[in-house]
DNA sequence: CAGATTACCTACTGGTCAGTAAGCTTGCAA
DNA sequence: TTGCAAGCTTACTGACCAGTAGGTAATCTG
């Protein structure tokens, strides 16, 4: 046995302030290139301080990712998350918000692209977030598209894809040129024309020629 | 000096054959996790004769980056990047053909996002390429625009950055999900939304309330 | 065919890093 | 108060890895 949450209150103030530095190292030099002693230093530790509160760095790298989630479920408040319309405008305000959040945007980009590679232990975690996520959106296309009498699955099923997909892809282009890139004001230009598509195809692209 | 071309047709084709290689492992493993000893082995080279060839890993990786562009542009024929509504059409042909080359889209999603991490040697080769596309597709807008007499540059630059976006999300998603996710069809998708979202605006989300 | 250059290889170096072992200190608990 | 466990530390290990040195064989060149 090991693993329990730790016995006094310092031990477990000690293991946020070592979360909050791993979103940090993972954040700007990625899960592998990010060291244990980077993430020790920031919190005034060796290495295998932080070994002991987590046991190996896989472990943390893992608890990071479920400390980002709670934390952004924290920071928006009690409020659930909304199905049908309010799940696009929640949206489009977590945009805004992540404008003010380099740190944690990137550690989320960075972190979501390495999971892909071979045997990354963040990989089951970002299988699982985007499944989620896209039933989450999918439901609230179901809900408007009920309430607008419209009905396309396969339009819906692209649309919840492309949605979460233009966020991730914004942030990356804004990571890289924060001052020319809008993530907020680009997004939200983004999910509207992807909703608006979804509701009320417009026509092919074919139809635009010459 | 040292780094011409290289002497023989036999030392040439072996450049290219490890740039291959490097494709496939910088792609599978990220460019920081995998090892000159792993392309090496793929071409039935010591890592030391890998760097006979490239001189240090950087800059292997660098000639790994501009390698994908040429063969990009290569594989999809002597059609120089066209503009207007054929940009369009091109880029979700350019989808449709990436859902059969896994390798490439995993090493340029792994490798863009690896580029904003801390001093990474990808990040001028990402920002350039970024800039040289936004701008493109703005061109592409532009003329599109003129010929439907609309004009809106807030909307256009928008557009132009999510549809470069919503292509780098969706090969995410697919990569994690491939069975899942349609890149080809999404991406067609959301790039027809985002066209027609900028040619004919559709109604703020809001006015879908209750 | 002689000399030089290319294309490697083997072997080594220096550095980095995760994880382990063993011991010291502090503080709660019996 | 004693004692044991939690929370560290220092020190070490083994592994991996990029880059270098120096040699050898093949190939091109004059």
């Amino acid at each position: 046995m090991a693993k329990e949450t730790p016995r006094t209150r310092a031990a477990q103030h000690k293991r946020i302030e070592i979360l909050k530095a791993a979103v940090e190292i993972f954040g700007s030099k990625g899960s592998t290139n990010g060291t244990l002693a980077d993430v020790a230093e920031q919190v005034g530790l060796t290495h295998a301080g932080v070994l002991h509160h987590f046991g190996s760095k896989q472990k943390l790298l893992l608890e990071v990712l479920a400390y980002r989630d709670q934390a952004d479920v924290a920071e928006l408040a009690e409020q659930h998350i909304p199905g049908g319309l309010e799940l696009f405008l929640h949206l489009i305000r977590t945009a805004y918000v992540n404008a003010h959040r380099p740190g944690i945007v990137q550690a989320y980009t960075v972190l979501s692209s390495e999971s892909v590679t071979e045997g990354h232990p963040g990989r089951e975690y970002f299988e699982d977030r985007y499944t989620t996520l896209r039933r989450e959106v999918t439901e609230a296309f179901e809900e408007l598209c009920a309430a607008e009498g419209v009905t396309d699955s396969g339009a819906i099923a692209h649309g919840a894809a492309a949605i979460l997909a233009v966020m991730d892809g914004l942030q990356l282009q804004w990571l890289l040129h924060p001052e020319v890139v809008e993530l907020g004001e680009a997004s939200e230009f983004a999910i509207t024309a992807i909703v608006n598509g979804v509701l009320h195809p417009g026509p092919a692209l074919e139809s635009y020629r010459k």
